[in-house]
DNA sequence: TTAATTAAATACCGTTCGGTACTTTATTTA
DNA sequence: TAAATAAAGTACCGAACGGTATTTAATTAA
């Protein structure tokens, strides 16, 4: 066992409170003190296992990431499901971690992206190579449809993809100003009606 | 004219920079101090002008939507052109305002949403606010193309409206996180492409 | 049982925050 | 020219901020 007083909080525990913390009030509403109560750990404890804030928020948002999104783009990526399942499949994961009833609205990304990433060169650099793997993951998932003859072959796959992407950023801001489930479901709903436009009738 | 001392700014010029200033950093990364910079005034005379920074900020958002969207959503409710050529001209104009090149980036109304609406009941109000006038600007769009035969009748009208008027969100999202243009484009073009299926072929 | 180690806990640092009291200056009216 | 008015300018308030030095408590290795 390791030596010394051990811990009271595990640490990975601590940073799943501050990640919601920082997810729910963003990076200058959240103050230290605030990530001291929700952790439960003591300020030097948290500069000790975190770092400065920056640091702190930087490895909130990896975790984020690693717990959600992560897997998210991934299975998108990967589907071998017809691209219209794949993509609703997607949506649905969104509009779920984008519309949590209880906790953080919205999403991390999205928040970080529009609050403080413009202020933070570090977390701005995170927040964009999140950003890029997802727009990657869409456009795996047209590149394998298009290979699996569900695309006509003429369909500007870079639109398509720029297009999908850009529908969980509208679904995000969304989530964040308690727009109803239903109508975030009606943005969904239109913007999976494009894709028999792109249908391989030939296919 | 005025008694006492004249005023060495005008309020209406202070407004627009802090204006500028509150979209650019938003709320909580704007001090009262940056305020007085960018506006030249003292700080007991923002405080006499504009109030607490609450009130202040209000007054900012306001001041921008009275000098941009509000214009907007006016120009494509009572559009009489066909509802494409509407729709296209207010993308034009959201795309334009969510991508100045110099000063603030994105939209002043999304910076609200996701970072301090939902700590501010005041400015959650505005902004909802406008959020909804956006979106019965483009219901009535949609109701006067239908009224004109440009829709088929049996077009889910509210469904399209969510879903144009969420494709707002992710311009201003876009624009915030320097996405390219081309990329936004790609984005409006898409969802444009969605008209013709609303269409009246009989029509 | 003692020394070494590690974290918890407290107390504090200088800075910046939103907000205001007070003094000074410029102008109009009487 | 004197009184009244209104804004500018300065200086400051207590509180909260991010961050740290120091002490205390709990555990392991010797």
């Amino acid at each position: 066992m390791a030596r010394g007083r051990p811990r009271k909080i595990k640490p990975e525990v601590a940073l799943d409170k501050a990640m919601n913390l920082f997810w729910e009030k963003g990076y200058d509403g959240t103050s230290m003190n605030d990530l001291v109560v929700a952790t439960g750990m003591a300020k030097p404890g948290l500069y000790a296992a975190f770092g400065d804030k920056e640091q702190f928020y930087f490895k909130a948002l990896a975790h984020y990431f690693e717990g959600g999104g992560q897997k998210v783009f991934a299975d998108l990526k990967n589907s071998e499901l017809p691209i219209s399942e794949a993509l609703s499949q997607f949506f649905d994961s969104v509009m779920n971690s984008s519309q949590l009833v209880q906790g953080p609205k919205g999403c991390m990304l999205i928040n970080t992206l529009v609050e403080c990433a413009h202020k933070h060169e570090v977390l701005d650099g995170l927040a964009q190579s999140i950003n890029e793997k997802r727009t990657q993951a869409v456009a795996a998932c047209f590149a394998r449809a298009r290979d699996k003859g569900e695309i006509a072959t003429d369909a500007d796959l870079t639109a398509l993809t720029d297009f999908f992407s850009g529908q969980a950023l509208a679904i995000g801001v969304m989530g964040r100003s308690r727009a109803s489930a239903q109508s975030i479901q009606h943005l969904v709903d239109v913007a999976m009606s494009i894709l028999p436009l792109s249908a391989n009738l030939n296919g």
